[in-house]
RNA sequence: GGUUCCGUAGCUCAAUGGAUAGAGCAGUGCUCUUCUAAGGCAUUGAUGUUGGUUCGAUUCCAACCGGGACCA
C-alpha cells in the first residue's frame, strides 16, 4: 500500500514541534515546500517567519525554539540536520531515509505515486467537448490532453471518476447545416468516404452565404425550430450527422491515445429535461420576463449582467442545457467535484451558472470548477475555421509523425519497431507541449515549438527513460543472475553499509522522494504542468549522472548494484509520470 | 461602454507572498574508441511604467501605457 509522503513527514514533525510550544493554531496557514535552492535542504518551511508577524516576536527567535523541539523528537534516523537559515527552518532528510524510499519505488513499481486520498469520492470532468460535424484543430487538442492527464491523476488518487465529452450536437448551427444540406446538394460519393469534412464544408459555404444574404438565416432557423419540433426528415438527418461525427470522435480518441469516455452526453441529451429545469427556476421566482420577451435570470446585483434562458425568438440557449446538466449530474452521479475543462472564453458563463443555481439553493460554486484554459492562437492570430485560419488536429499529428521518423531514421536507423515508436514520439512532443505550459496560458502555436524533440519536451523524457533502459538492457545480458534478478530486483543495500555517494547520485534520490507529492498536488490544484516540471527536473539530474557516473563499468559489485537500482526506480518514475501525463514511455527509441 | 485576463531574456514559456527570477529554443565555446550526442558541461541575456502594502512583491493594491477575451 501507499507510504506517507515525505512531505507528510516533514508536516507531523513540523505539527508536533508547534503544538509543544502550543502554537498549533497557525498550523493551515503553513507552508512546506522544496526550496528552489536544494543546498537549503530538502524542505523548507516559513514557518518562522508567519509566526513572527502574528506574535510580533523575532523570527530568528521563533526558529530557533522549533529546531530545538524538533531535534528532541525521536527522528529515528530520518533527518541528517534541521536548521534554522534567515528565518527559513530547513530540513534535510538522512541517506538512510533516501535509501528506504529508493527500495520503496523498486517494491511498489507502477503503484509509487498512488494514494488513497479519494478513496470514496466521485468527479465528473467534462473535457473534449467536440462539436458534431466539424472536424477538431489544434485548439481542442488542450482540452483534451489536460482532462485526460487530470483523470488519470484523479485514478490514481483512488477517486472514482466519470468522464464526459458534452459533445456540442444543439443548437442553430445544425439549422443552418441542415438548410445548406437541403439546398447546396452535396456530394453523396464524397460524403460516404469524408462526412465530416463534408459537412463542415457545407457549413462553412453556408455561413458565408448568410452573413452576404442576411434572410437567409431565418430559413436556417426555421430548419431548427423543426428540428426541435422533430420533424421526421430533419430528425433523420441530424441523427446522420451525430452517427458519423461520433465514429470519427472515437477515430481521434484513438490516434490521440487518451482514455475511453463514460459518457457523450450531448446537449440534445439535455433538451427533454429542460422544461422542467425551467419550471423549477420559475417556481423559485429567479425567472423575468425582459423587454422583447427573453427569459432571464437577473445577476446585476452580482456584476455578472443577465443570464438569458430563452431567447426572445423562443429558442432555447446553451444556458439553460448547462443548468440542466449540472443538475442531471448531481442527481445520477453524487459527485464530491464537477469540473469543466473548457477555454476562459466561457469563463462568464460559468460565472452566471454556478451563480444561478447557487440562487436556486445548490452549491454549485462549491462543488463546481471550471478549470479555465487559455485558448491557443496562431501567431496570424485567432484559430477560425471559418477565416481558413486553422490547422486540423488531423495535419498536426499526421506531420508530427513524419518528424519523428525522420528523426529516429536519422538517430536511430537500426531500431525495429520503427513506425510504432515514431507515433509514441511524435504523440509525446504535441501533448507534452500542451500539458507543460501553464494552463491558463495563451498559447501560441507554431510548428517548430509544438514539434520539437529537443530540450524540454516529451521526446526528451521518453529518450531519458529509453536510454536507462539502455543500460539494464546490457545489465541482463551480462549477467547469469537475470532471471533471478528480474524477481527481486539488484541487491540492495542494508542500513549497515556506509557507502559514500557522489553529489549527482544524491541529487537523484533526493528528487525520487518528491514524486508522490507532485501528483498528489496535481490532484488538488489542476496544474499538470507541474507534473512536467517534475519530471523534465528528474530526467536533467538522471543524465547528469548518465553522463558523470558509469554504471556497468563500475568494479565495486556493491556500488553497481546500487547504482543499477537507482536507475530502475527512476525509470519506474519516469514511467508512472508519463502515464499519467498520457504519454507513453518506450524502452528504445 | 461594462466585466475580465495578460505584459518576465532576441523567441516560446516557468516561478500562484519567500532565499541568488528558472528553463528550452536561438547564439558562442567545449564534449561521441565509452551504458543511445533526441544527451552533457560552460557562457551571453529579462520582471511594461510610477507609486503603495509587507520582514520579504514577477505575485497583492492603485494609477497609467500596451494587447487579448467576454458581455452589451
Amino acid at each position: 500500500m501507499p507510504s506517507e509522503t515525505s512531505k507528510n513527514f516533514i508536516n507531523h514533525l513540523l505539527s508536533s514541534a508547534l503544538s509543544g510550544l502550543k502554537l498549533t493554531s497557525y498550523l493551515d496557514v503553513l507552508d512546506i515546500t522544496p526550496p528552489s535552492n536544494p543546498d537549503f535542504g530538502d524542505y523548507s518551511s516559513n514557518a518562522a517567519l508567519i509566526l513572527s508577524k502574528k506574535l510580533k516576536i523575532n523570527p530568528k527567535e521563533i526558529a530557533g525554539k522549533i529546531v530545538d523541539a524538533i531535534n528532541n523528537i525521536d527522528l529515528e534516523g530520518k533527518l541528517e540536520s534541521v536548521t534554522e537559515q534567515g528565518g527559513f527552518i530547513n530540513f534535510k532528510l538522512s541517506q538512510k531515509f533516501l535509501l528506504n524510499n529508493l527500495g520503496t519505488i523498486i517494491d511498489q513499481r507502477d503503484l509509487y505515486g498512488c494514494s488513497v486520498l479519494g478513496e470514496g469520492k466521485t468527479v465528473v470532468v467534462e473535457y473534449f467537448q467536440n462539436n458534431v460535424a466539424k472536424p477538431p484543430h489544434v485548439g481542442h487538442l488542450r482540452s483534451s490532453v489536460i482532462g485526460d492527464c487530470l483523470l488519470r491523476v484523479f485514478k490514481s488518487q483512488g477517486y472514482k471518476t466519470i468522464s464526459d465529452t458534452h459533445i456540442g450536437d444543439w443548437g442553430v448551427q445544425f439549422g443552418i447545416l441542415l438548410y445548406a444540406f437541403k439546398t447546396m446538394k452535396p456530394d453523396m460519393e464524397v460524403l460516404e468516404k469524408d462526412p465530416i469534412n463534408e459537412l463542415n464544408k457545407l457549413y462553412v459555404a453556408m455561413s458565408a452565404k448568410i452573413e452576404a444574404q442576411a434572410e437567409l438565416r431565418d430559413l436556417a432557423k426555421a430548419e431548427f425550430k423543426k428540428l426541435e419540433d422533430g420533424d421526421e426528415q430533419n430528425r433523420k438527418l441530424w441523427q446522420l450527422f451525430v452517427d458519423e461525427s461520433l465514429k470519427d470522435f472515437e477515430r481521434y480518441r484513438i490516434l490521440l491515445g487518451v482514455l475511453p469516455f463514460d459518457y457523450n452526453l450531448g446537449e440534445s441529451f439535455y433538451e427533454k429535461h429542460m422544461p422542467e429545469v425551467l419550471a423549477e427556476f420559475q417556481e423559485k421566482k429567479l425567472i423575468t420576463k425582459g423587454e422583447t420577451g427573453e427569459l432571464y435570470i437577473d445577476l446585476e446585483s452580482f456584476g455578472l449582467g443577465r443570464c438569458i434562458l430563452v431567447k426572445s425568438d423562443g429558442a432555447t440557449t446553451y444556458h439553460l442545457r448547462d443548468f440542466a446538466t449540472y443538475l442531471y449530474r448531481r442527481k445520477q452521479f453524487n459527485f464530491l467535484k464537477n469540473l469543466y475543462i473548457v477555454d476562459n472564453r466561457q469563463s462568464h458563463h460559468f460565472k452566471q451558472l454556478f451563480k444561478s443555481l447557487e440562487l436556486a439553493g445548490y452549491p454549485a460554486e462549491k462543488d463546481s470548477t471550471h478549470i479555465d484554459l487559455g485558448f491557443m492562437s496562431l501567431p496570424e492570430g485567432a484559430i477560425s475555421t471559418r477565416k481558413g485560419t486553422t490547422i486540423s488536429l488531423e495535419n498536426l499529428i499526421t506531420e508530427a509523425n513524419k518528424r519523428a521518423l525522420k528523426i529516429i531514421e536519422d538517430k536511430n536507423p537500426d531500431l525495429e519497431n520503427k513506425e510504432a515508436v515514431s507515433k509514441q514520439v511524435a504523440l509525446a512532443a504535441i501533448k507534452y507541449f500542451d500539458l507543460s505550459h501553464n494552463r491558463k496560458t495563451e498559447i501560441i502555436f507554431t510548428w517548430d515549438n509544438a514539434l520539437s524533440f529537443e530540450g524540454n519536451t516529451g521526446p526528451y523524457l521518453q529518450y531519458t527513460h529509453a536510454r536507462i533502459h539502455g543500460i539494464l538492457r546490457k545489465s541482463r545480458n551480462n549477467t547469469e543472475l537475470n532471471a533471478e534478478n528480474a524477481e527481486r530486483g539488484f541487491p540492495r543495500l542494508s542500513a549497515s553499509d556506509s557507502a559514500s555517494f557522489r553529489d549527482t547520485e544524491l541529487s537523484v534520490l533526493r528528487k525520487l522522494i518528491q514524486f508522490p507529492e507532485v501528483v498528489t498536488q496535481v490532484s488538488q490544484d489542476y496544474f499538470p504542468n507541474n507534473l512536467c516540471n517534475y519530471l523534465f527536473e528528474l530526467s536533467q539530474t538522471v543524465n547528469s549522472f548518465y553522463q558523470e557516473v558509469p554504471v556497468l563499468a563500475e568494479t565495486d559489485e556493491t556500488l553497481k548494484s546500487f547504482r543499477l537500482n537507482l536507475i530502475t526506480a527512476t525509470a519506474q518514475v519516469i514511467k508512472n509520470g508519463l502515464y499519467l501525463l498520457g504519454i507513453e514511455a518506450p524502452e528504445e527509441m
